[in-house]
DNA sequence: GCGTCCATGTAAACGGTTACATGATTGC
DNA sequence: GCAATCATGTAACCGTTTACATGGACGC
């Protein structure tokens, strides 16, 4: 259970559950999401286990939030799961799948467009990644070589972000560049057609 | 859905639950991943949809086995969603999450061990998509640029497997490289011991 | 006064995993 | 005869998503 240990976490400093949804869509967003109608309910829980416990207090804006914060049982817990072996969760990648199957469509231009698609996509995310980068090391002149070991650990998990939506970005170009020196009108535009006889082989009806 | 719809598309040459299952593993394992227990109520769910129709037929080995077949709704179904937009799901890596808090427990060899260990969990998936990227170079002598366009798709998912996982190993390589020029022992053993550059450097196992 | 953000939740449904159960056939 | 593999399922649970619901505080 990760978004248990995510919480746990996070709440090394004190936040309501508005302020983990904050959190994560800032800084997590690369490597987990979090709904507010699964966050309350699982703080909740994780209150019951005394792993956290909440106080009211006062917001800077809005109404008064329910801060929780970390027991040193809730650290035990966090430690424990900090130490134990790394968890894989099997990866799914449904656009991969659509992929796969793609070429029943017979139809080499979709699978043009399909490809930029993704590669605008990955790109845009690549892009936030970029920024948030780019913030920390503007507010931090020790980014990233001489920065404290702690924060060395956040940087190591946004570099993966990095170098993952880089290798993405590299696979649609060459997957790009691959599919449009078959394509009949080398993928740009949509004049200057020409007949294939695999024109034949689709499967639509 | 996409289980529903990986179905429908391996579904295009007959196959009963248990023949799905062993196509899972072997082709698609990379990109998604499906249980029985899933499986076979799903089947009962696309055959109630009128999507597929099943059969009895004999096994060359073991019991009979109620075959799957695509039905035309069915082939409508799957080129709807071939057709649609990207489908995109968020991602999500619990061993991120425990890198991003390892800082935690202030042991910078504990983090060497956890990386080492990513290391090789991703070396041996990207060894076993090279075997079966050389089964299938080996099997068919147009492999892979004169591949037929069908099959090019199915090239193209595996080659993001690939370029994924040596993208992993290539962040686990920097991230053991910088992580050793902190930690007290460089890394190595319980003797401290100089590290060479050259030991990173190995990709290929 | 109205819209936006702040803040906290509940309920139903969905997709997937784990554990359990059963039995036929084949090869040794 | 026994183990391995082939084959098909059910039940309980878990984590997540989607939709719904409510209301306070602040800025314009």
């Amino acid at each position: 259970m990760s978004l248990d240990h995510i919480l746990l976490g996070l709440l090394r400093e004190p936040a309501s559950g508005y302020d983990l949804k904050r959190l994560f869509d800032e800084r997590i967003a690369h490597f987990w999401a979090a709904e507010l109608s699964q966050i309350y309910p699982t703080l909740k829980r994780l209150e019951g286990r005394r792993w956290i416990r909440s106080r009211s207090a006062a917001s800077m804006r809005g109404p008064r939030k329910r801060l929780y914060h970390l027991t040193p049982e809730g650290r035990r817990e966090l430690v424990s799961w900090l130490s134990g072996p790394p968890r894989y969760g099997d990866e799914r990648f449904s656009y991969l799948a659509q992929l796969f199957f793609m070429g029943e469509l017979g139809d080499l231009n979709r699978t043009l467009r399909f490809l930029r698609g993704l590669r605008e996509h990955f790109t845009a995310k690549l892009a936030a990644l970029r920024s948030l980068e780019r913030m920390w090391g503007d507010a931090d002149p020790r980014y990233p070589d001489r920065l404290p070991d702690e924060d060395l650990h956040v940087h190591l998990a946004l570099r993966k972000g990095l170098l993952s939506l880089e290798a993405h970005v590299s696979w649609c170009d060459e997957s790009i560049a691959r599919v449009a020196a078959r394509a009949p009108d080398h993928g740009r535009g949509r004049r200057s057609r020409v007949v294939r006889k695999s024109d034949n082989r689709r499967l639509h009806e």
